[in-house]
DNA sequence: TATGAATGAGTTTTCATTCAT
DNA sequence: CATGAATGAAAACTCATTCAT
């Protein structure tokens, strides 16, 4: 008995990745993202029961992949203000380190079927718990969660995906940093 | 009979539209599109070149729409904050009453291929200029487009993204516009 | 607007019924049928839903032949002897013109969920309404349709399923003739 | 351990039987029949060459079970008349009590490749035997061993398949039986 | 202009079979 | 002997597009 082939899998899921993100949610054929990962079609259908299937599973996954790594840049020692850089910053960091992921899971969350398998708030508990925290403290504002990711995560978020044409004007980053350092306390 | 013609177009685009809030951009095929049009899919490739034609064309249409629902709701007599509330609400109005559309340049700005022939800017550049005014005016703060373009319009379209998880707390919405208004002004 | 090829409507279901005939009914692939009736795979999902209802469609078809063909050769004038020899033979006569469409509709009316949607009653009831004529008028022993239909149809069609074993002694099926003239008057 | 063995091939045979009445000869591919007989894909290979030699195989084992069921049925001190009634009527029952093995006989032995491998003469010789010593008496009418077997088992066989419908007329079979009687001299 | 038929190239998925353990 | 992983080939089916009318 052969053993299942974790580094298969692996392969498997960032072909689909990458292909999603040079060719869209579209152009990822099970064909191409098997020749991508050097296997054969039908060894997609070991790991996955189908296209469907591998697809919400692959975002499930990958969707937490950005808090964690914001979640790996909170230091206790930060203040409020270097809080709000820190996540700020680290999402734009994301999306440019790993293009492939930021793009994949964007075009997941806007299709309907994939996006209503997944809960934004779930992904980010994490930093959600820190910045209850920071709340508590006093040292940011008291508001919804939903209202504090939607200020933290989306308008940097906006910014990557424009980032071509607002590299003009790198300072964006910047000034929406300093811009959302107002909702300290 | 001109008008049979563009009745027909206009069933294309809304079949269109329609099919890719249910289905994803995925599952917009032609035939369905056609189908939901009820014209032949051969009438398509009258008024259009290509199914890639078709969406490119469509999707430049659809992108300026939002924009100019909110153009219509501003008001000269408006002050920073009002302008704020009008712009901020109007954005989550019109993806409650157009969800189709909303749904629809969602999903294609986030698709690669698609995205880079729109650039949100040009898509709202009347309402920048409304804003260049009552920056001048010195009732909004001054800072680059891109920043106020993200923090005016990505995080309502987030909450309006995550309606239904986030129609629990209904306030967000205004708890966001309280706070743009905050840090905007 | 092309019309529909009733040409090739016949072309797939020939195609369809030979190559079950030589292949069997594992063999027959929507490819190997398209092919074979010189069209495209896809042009028989013009005609047919899928597969599976294309085998049904054209079972439901084709069960009627044998009947039909049987219905053809009954005349007023023949006696009850007479009729049976001409059912009889005429049942042997068909699987030997028609191999294709015999070894199809046994094949197929083997097979479970095919066979469920087609009731040999009503495929031979024109023949059924005949045999009961006869049996009015005492020229036939009146028994259930059943039991006269499997006497007079199910030991030829057994012959005919082993005609290369039978041949050797090619007065079978007249004995067989003889045999029920016997029994069934 | 030879027991296990056996065990092993025992359950793949009657995964397939039972499979194939459920959802016919097509739809018993070799992955179902291993996990309904709970082995391994692999482990059919110990045991036959290739899907094609199992079915043949089973087939030709299989294909005497009916006979061999009605062989213990006969009884020397039985004369004509209770012998037909016991291969008629054993005939039916058997095919009742072994639903699947009756129905995967009949498809096969309809399926060309299949039925070429396996005469029903042979298949019934010993029931054949009885029969030509019964004929020898001079209990039972002489003619060919074919025509005899078309009489005795393709109408039982015949109300077998339709049994569902048959069943409102629940007395076909003694009617059928009580006809065959009259092959007694 | 408008159409439903038609299709080659593609899709997703399953197949019978073999491999590595 | 036995296995679950792996696969090339082929399955059924769909696609965007064009044809003939």
């Amino acid at each position: 008995m052969r053993l299942k082939d974790e580094d298969k899998q692996r392969r498997i899921k960032e072909a689909m990745v990458s292909l999603i993100l040079q060719e869209g949610i579209n152009g990822a054929s099970v064909a191409k993202i098997a020749s991508r990962a050097q296997v054969s079609p039908a060894t997609i259908y070991i790991y996955y029961d189908s296209k469907e299937a591998m697809l919400g599973e692959v975002f499930r996954e990958y969707a937490h992949r950005p808090y964690r790594y914001l979640a790996e840049r909170v230091r206790p020692e930060m203040n409020g203000s270097e809080l709000i850089d820190a996540l700020v910053r680290g999402c734009y960091e994301y999306s440019a380190a790993h293009e492939d992921v930021f793009s994949f899971v964007e075009q997941c969350s806007r299709c309907p079927s994939l996006a209503e398998t997944v809960c934004e708030k779930d992904c980010g508990c994490d930093i959600l718990d820190v910045i209850h925290e920071y709340q508590r403290r006093g040292e940011l504002r008291r508001m919804s969660d939903w209202t504090f990711a939607s200020l933290l995560f989306a308008p940097v978020r906006f910014l990557a995906m424009n980032r071509s044409s607002v590299c003009a004007e790198e300072n964006a980053l910047e000034e929406l940093i300093e811009t959302l350092q107002g909702l300290l306390r």
